[in-house]
DNA sequence: CGTAACTTTGACGAATCGTCACTAAAGAGC
DNA sequence: GCTCTTTAGTGACGATTCGTCAAAGTTACG
């Protein structure tokens, strides 16, 4: 059913998606399909919620990285971008179900669920910086929790790929190394700014990105058909 | 007319907005309202439009602030999250705009000064980074572009902000403070990250917030009726 | 005035939504 | 095997919303 409406918005756009369209494309009728949602809106948050779920199995693939905290950390959000570009739809869908437009219309019920995906993405994070400042490698003023570093660099990397997705539909040939490019650099800032262990200047970053890139998302990145070109920092 | 859909949007939300609702509150007909804007799409975009116009006033206000170009910038976060707190409905504007579900629905010709008026934004904050340039505030390695830094900042505070938003409608109590808070937190993580000299240690961030609070901003933070309680860093 | 160019109107058809009285199937009790 | 209950599924239908367009109204100008 979901997998029916994805469709939908691939081919024609979520603009031209229709509870109608939806019915012709599945095996049950109207009223079964208002079983499952009370809504429109409501569908659209079901998506994107499969659609975090789908992100975080790749978030956390980076838990079983061999390496620095920092490092880590910097692979979740390439995964969070990496995401964004293999499903740049599907990204959409999570900037989509945030705006009240939507979020006014959907059941409670989906709205908790949602919520609560949000926050065991944002758990993985948390783990990477409680390692951190196990090891060390991140030392925080009185004044810093670790839950707002957490949420500094989600803040970051969400801001930086929602800005890009913007007009990603068209002109991806430009876009495509551009967004890498700048989330990692974003990330870098942010880590820096934090003052998190070993800062940028001290790692090869080409090293380490290749490193996570064939260790965790060698699959992934090849889909996207990419491989070939080289990041440049 | 844009005031018209606003008032609705205010009382009822935005998916409540209907062309036969501001038709009726408006004194044209259904044609006219058609012959401004080609549909409910085109209508939030140019809504959203017509926002930024008072976002950019906020931003260019800094630019008359006699300070650091560094406090400059800080100003600038913070003129964007006054305003997102001012009309938290005029701000998730300017992300329902963002998505396909709208974007790909409205006018090219508003879609076109959309964008226009994107850039206009970023210029502002260009502006502050060229004087932080000349005056060797800040210093960028070669790999790093001027415009990457503008970005860089812009997409800290609309994570942020976006990210604080989503919620704020019911409990804004708890969430008042905190998105100045962190706003300026994050902003200055960033700007450390950047090496923007001084960095945040440096400074009394309390007297720098309270004095562009109180010398650009005065009127609109009584607006929001908070002025009473204090900053922490 | 008269005519042409432009603006405004609102009734209308098309598209979409979401409901609800009804049917079909599955299982429980006897 | 028969009936009753429960649950799942149906799709025609009324209501809402959208966007159009031919006709009516307005202005500009010789």
């Amino acid at each position: 059913m979901l997998d029916a409406a994805l469709e939908i918005i691939s081919e024609q756009g979520v603009a031209a998606l229709t509870m109608d369209k939806l019915v012709a494309r599945v095996p049950y009728s109207k009223g079964t399909v208002y079983n499952h949602f009370s809504g429109k809106e409501d569908l659209l948050v079901a998506l994107c919620n499969s659609s975090m779920q789908s992100l975080l199995e790749l978030f956390q693939r980076v838990l079983t990285f061999n390496g620095l905290s920092r490092h880590k950390m910097l692979a979740i959000c390439f995964a969070y971008m990496l995401f964004a570009k293999l499903y740049p739809r599907k990204f959409m869908l999570v900037i989509t179900a945030k705006i009240p437009a939507v979020s006014e219309k959907c059941s409670s019920r989906r709205q908790a669920e949602h919520q609560e995906l949000d926050e065991t993405l944002l758990g993985v994070a948390f783990e990477v910086i409680r390692e951190a400042l196990e090891a060390g490698e991140l030392t925080l003023p009185e004044s810093r929790l670790p839950e707002q570093v957490a949420f500094s660099v989600w803040a970051m990397c969400f801001g930086t790929i929602a800005l890009l997705s913007e007009d990603i539909e068209q002109c991806s040939a430009r876009s495509e190394l551009l967004m890498e490019q700048e989330v990692i650099s974003h990330s870098n800032i942010v880590l820096d700014g934090l003052g998190w262990q070993p800062d940028a200047a001290q790692s090869d970053m080409n090293e380490v990105v290749n490193r996570f890139k064939q260790e965790l998302f060698a699959e992934e990145i090849e889909k996207l058909g990419y491989q070939g070109r080289s990041l440049k920092l």
